[in-house]
DNA sequence: GAGAGATTTAATCGACTGATTAAACCGTAT
DNA sequence: ATACGGTTTAATCAGTCGATTAAATCTCTC
């Protein structure tokens, strides 16, 4: 049962689902201390008893959506062995991840972040786990292989956060998610070629008239 | 000389001009009337009277950067003839976007817009005529290739916007831009090889050991 | 049952917000 | 000179913001 004594654990609970929740329905712009306690059906001092802040508490209800979200890419991930079988893993985490708002928390504190160095600096921790994480998946994967020449874990890494901000944002300009979807298709008919990538290069056809330049085979 | 008469007019150009750049610095959450009419030199009221509130100012500063980043990306990418060249002209465009702040005012009204159905319409009113130009370059460069059947003209518009849109938010975690120029080069790498895709796949050798697989003839 | 201590509440502060208004301003046409 | 009309100004409105505070509440310990 819940004593008086660490009603506090609730309270603070309940607080970062509501500012989670008030941030991915509202904005950040929309997201004050009394906005979210209202949310949380909590009195608005708490915010600042028990966090400290907005921002603190913001932070906060991200950390908690990013472990869970993060539990769940690992797990979805481990049983890719090809950067297909990945491809194919990650999208349908990517759905939930979108979904769920997880990438909006994200996105919304990066605007944010704008005006508040403090802030950035605090979102450039939390972000450097998941590029990590890809990267290491990646290095799993296709470590080893020509096409880890051609693209590098690290900086494919890069790409895959990138596009991970770039698909929230995306969403939100296409309510019915058709053009969402077709991004996915398009990963998933590319990704299976991609090995493709890294056979010579050869002779281009005569493009209108006269002798190509020859290309030359890799390095 | 500009008469009193019309002087409406150079009060909307300092205001469309500090409107972006307010957006551009503070964000969108630090942005009002109130600083935007400061940072233009003119009375909070002016805000009203012109445009008859904060968001459709916004808007009208999107509009304006918009144009001439259209304006901008036309000329550079007319010259484009390859896929490689393409991507070559767009990075050194993107280059600009991202410095100048032209995709933080878009990312940071997609950002507002969650919570503004009606700030959320009109972007995405704007957001459509970048979609097209994408597409139509595209179809223009590799339209007809075998390239075009595996990566449609309209998905990779959808992904490169995505990407756009991406690589904003992403250079705010980036600040010495390190990150986003490796991203830029991996583009570079992959794009002249792109045609590779279209290769038939060549028979999977034994994932061990073994001398490469004799690559198949394109086609 | 008294006291300790964590938690919660309501009230309050100054600063800011979007928006409106009446009055002032000023070039221009009559 | 006068009056018109587009423009600008300062004042003002009610509402919200982050943050703080003293007092009240409640559980647990002694």
């Amino acid at each position: 049962m819940t004593t008086r004594r660490d009603s506090g654990a609730e309270t603070r609970d309940r607080l970062i689902e509501a500012a989670a929740e008030t941030l991915k329905t509202q904005g950040y712009a929309g997201t004050s201390a009394r906005t979210i306690a209202k949310a949380a059906g909590v009195n608005s001092a708490l915010v600042f008893y028990h966090f400290g802040g907005v921002d603190p508490l913001l932070l906060a209800a991200l950390d908690r959506s990013s472990e869970e979200r993060m539990r769940a890419h690992r797990k979805t991930v481990a049983g890719a062995a090809t950067l297909e079988e990945l491809v194919e893993a990650a999208t349908r985490v990517y759905r939930a991840d979108i979904e769920g708002g997880h990438i909006t928390l994200f996105s919304e504190l990066v605007g944010a972040s704008i005006a508040r160095p403090e802030l950035r600096a605090e979102i450039v921790k939390r972000a450097d786990p998941w590029i990590d994480f890809v990267e290491q998946t990646l290095e799993r994967v296709i470590g080893g292989s020509p096409l880890a020449r051609l693209l590098p874990p690290r900086d494919v890494a890069y790409a895959a956060i990138t596009f991970y901000l770039g698909v929230n944002l995306f969403t939100h300009l296409d309510a019915d998610r058709t053009r969402t979807e077709a991004l996915f298709g398009l990963a998933a008919r590319v990704a299976p070629r991609a090995r493709l990538l890294t056979l010579r290069m050869p002779r281009r056809r005569r493009p209108a008239a006269g002798a190509p330049a020859a290309d030359e085979p890799p390095e």
